[in-house]
DNA sequence: TTCAGGAATTAGAATAATTCCAATTTAGCT
DNA sequence: AGCTAAATTGGAATTATTCTAATTCCTGAA
């Protein structure tokens, strides 16, 4: 159903490439549909499944591209956790990262405040930090799944 | 001249190889060696050109081998950032990375145990996090070069 | 409303890092 | 020295991603 996103989302996508001269197309709305629909942290793979169901012509090369788009006009945010392939996150708060090693799946993590506060600070002078990436490995209990 | 270690490392070395009942072999001690050398986050391709100055029939697939057995023997680091080539830190105490974007060079980080106490304590319960890795990127001035 | 020109999309080829594979060599034991 | 499992080798294969050139689509000026 989306290609159709829900209209708050609509607005702040439109909003968002507009700001950047971009054109809001319905493969960049659709693949932000998907993204926002079901925030499993997909792939692009994954995602191009998912927008196929919705826009059938879409190619590969378009999935990347409008992902491309959306981290740049900051509506989704990339999520690299070691080698294995990239994924997209709606959460734009800034989060922490789990990966279930045995289920493979990765679960948003909360930083409070003072935490964040204490992370930057490790920055040592003469160094600039933009951004700060922070994930965890391990197992999780059944019962999160 | 590595493939020739230092004598403290060769022990360390030699003796986390055998507990875990595998080989010391010369291409693993060069390997290790060319890391403990140049401690500059060298990529697998880096640590190849390196190794076959001083073994030269070394092979890509045994850099690759012996990388993985020193990971695994916790000789070893491996430093991921974003989608760039898997890097290599002899640095095993808790340490977080700076990638600077424009020069492309990564710096150790240090943790203070406060802080790392408190990015641990983010996790969840009925979460076990067996690691932590937390990384920045942004600009390093150039003094620091 | 039409049309020109840039933007976006497309299919498929290309790339880069890494892993796999089957054959050969080597190291450590008896 | 000879056996066996472990390690190494070269090359092919894989995987995620990026590039390219051709086509299609929008948008805004006439």
């Amino acid at each position: 159903m989306p290609n159709t996103l829900p209209s708050s989302n609509r607005d702040t996508f439109n909003t968002a490439l507009r700001e950047k001269g971009l054109r809001p197309t319905k493969q960049r709305a659709c693949v932000y549909g998907v993204i926002l629909d079901k925030r499993d942290h997909p792939t692009a793979d994954d995602i191009y499944d998912r927008v196929k169901r919705h826009l059938p012509g879409t190619s590969f090369a378009t999935v990347y591209n409008c992902l491309e788009t959306l981290v740049g006009c900051d509506l989704v945010r990339q999520v690299n956790m070691d080698r294995s392939p990239t994924r997209y996150c709606p959460n734009l708060t800034p989060h922490a990262h789990f990966r279930c090693t045995q289920s493979g799946k990765i679960y948003d993590v909360e930083i409070d405040n003072d935490t964040l506060s204490l992370m930057q600070a490790l920055v040592p002078e003469g160094f600039e930090a933009e951004n700060l990436d922070l994930s965890f490995s391990g197992t999780a209990k059944s019962s999160n799944n």
